[in-house]
Parts: structure tokens; C-alpha cells; sequence
DNA sequence: CGTGTAAGGAATTCTGACACG
DNA sequence: CGTGTAAGGAATTCTGACACG
């Protein structure tokens, strides 16, 4: 069965910006703080997925509720595949900033 | 019921090149042939969806096996999906004329 | 913390034209 | 006819930094 074309990172970060109502700096903060990872072209510009805009909505929701950006990476973080590779590193350095 | 991602066109058109396997040339080609049409950006560049990819595959195909831009834009009219379209836009242009 | 913005540069895309065949 | 290419310009995107709060 061929990639659903949802997850195909084909978007630029102009067209993201437009649908999902974020600014490109909101977006690029987003990926920053590690809730998002847009491919990259040769050149070096950013791509997105559908996927990725629907990410970016629920991101939105909670960014409105007054949630912090390491709050929204830890509950993402609660999918089993990504909590292996990144519990160590990112949560760890998530709880020093706080301090 | 909401659009289906795949007749969104957000897809630029280096993308597209990368998808299909046609350049840029080409693919810019086609539309001045009336075979592909891509929408807008306010600034101008053109912007693509995958039933558009899929599309360029079709006639990708079609021009390896010597058809030509001309034959293939008729053959494309012949399908149902399109003549509903004109149709459609006919009934609402006849629609708008008379309010 | 999260976001806006100005700055300078690099990557991307555009059009119209010339070439070949 | 269909496609390649060089040209010049415009739109798009990039990073790092400063600002505010």
C-alpha cells in the first residue's frame, strides 16, 4: 500500500501559514520547541504534510488555553514511539528551563 | 462534508517536479495546453494538488506513447467528471445571468 | 515565554524569448 | 510540437538578532 498523500511533506510554510491562520514565526517557533518536523528541500526550505496542518490546529487550540509549548510536547510525548527516543534529552532539558 | 486533501492545491511547483518526474518545463507546458490548472498564489506562483500529480502521470504517460497535447486534452473532455463541470458551469453562469 | 519585526542573503518561481527539430 | 536553456526580475523562505513583557 503506497503513503497516504496526508503524510507527504509537500506543503511550504506560506501555504501552512494560510491554513492554519499562524504566522510563519509561530510555525517555525513551533518546530523549535520540537512539536513539529517539517522536511527540508535541498535548498533548505521547509516541508509540510496535511498531517501536519491538522497538528498544527490542535497546537492552536491548546497555545489558546494558556498551554505552554513544553506541556503540549509532553502529552505528544505520550505516544509510545516518540516517548522512547526523546523522554531522555528534550524532557530533561524541558524540566532545566523551568527551573 | 469538508474537501478532500487531495484536490487541495497547495503544492508548488518544484514539488510537483520532484513527484513526477517531469520538469518544470514541462509541467508549465501542459497548462499552456490546457491539460493541468494549477491555481494562484497572490505573488503569482502556481500551486498544484495530488490529483493534479496523479493527472501529469496520466498524461506523462500518454505523451511517452506519442499522443499528442491536443489529443490528449480531447480525450480528457470525454470523461464525465469533466463535462459535468463545464456543464455546471454553464447552468451557473446561465444561474447568474438571469438574477 | 511566545511573538513581532527589520536585515541581508539564498532558494524558488515567473515570463518571454531563442534554439532545435 | 515539445522541450532545453540563459536572462532578469519578483516572490518566497531562511537564519540570527533585537524587542517586549
Amino acid at each position: 500500500m503506497t503513503l497516504d498523500y496526508k503524510d507527504k511533506k509537500v506543503i511550504g510554510i506560506g501555504i501552512i501559514s494560510e491554513l492554519t491562520g499562524l504566522t510563519e514565526r509561530q510555525i517555525r517557533y513551533y518546530e523549535e520547541r520540537k512539536l513539529i518536523f517539517p522536511e527540508r528541500s535541498n535548498g533548505g526550505t521547509r516541508k509540510y504534510s496535511f498531517a501536519d496542518v491538522e497538528r498544527l490546529a490542535d497546537i492552536a487550540e491548546k497555545m489558546e488555553d494558556g498551554m505552554q509549548t513544553f506541556e503540549i510536547r509532553k502529552e505528544e510525548m505520550k505516544r509510545s514511539d516518540v516517548r522512547d527516543k526523546m523522554l531522555k534529552g528534550q524532557l530533561n532539558a524541558a524540566f532545566r528551563m523551568r527551573k
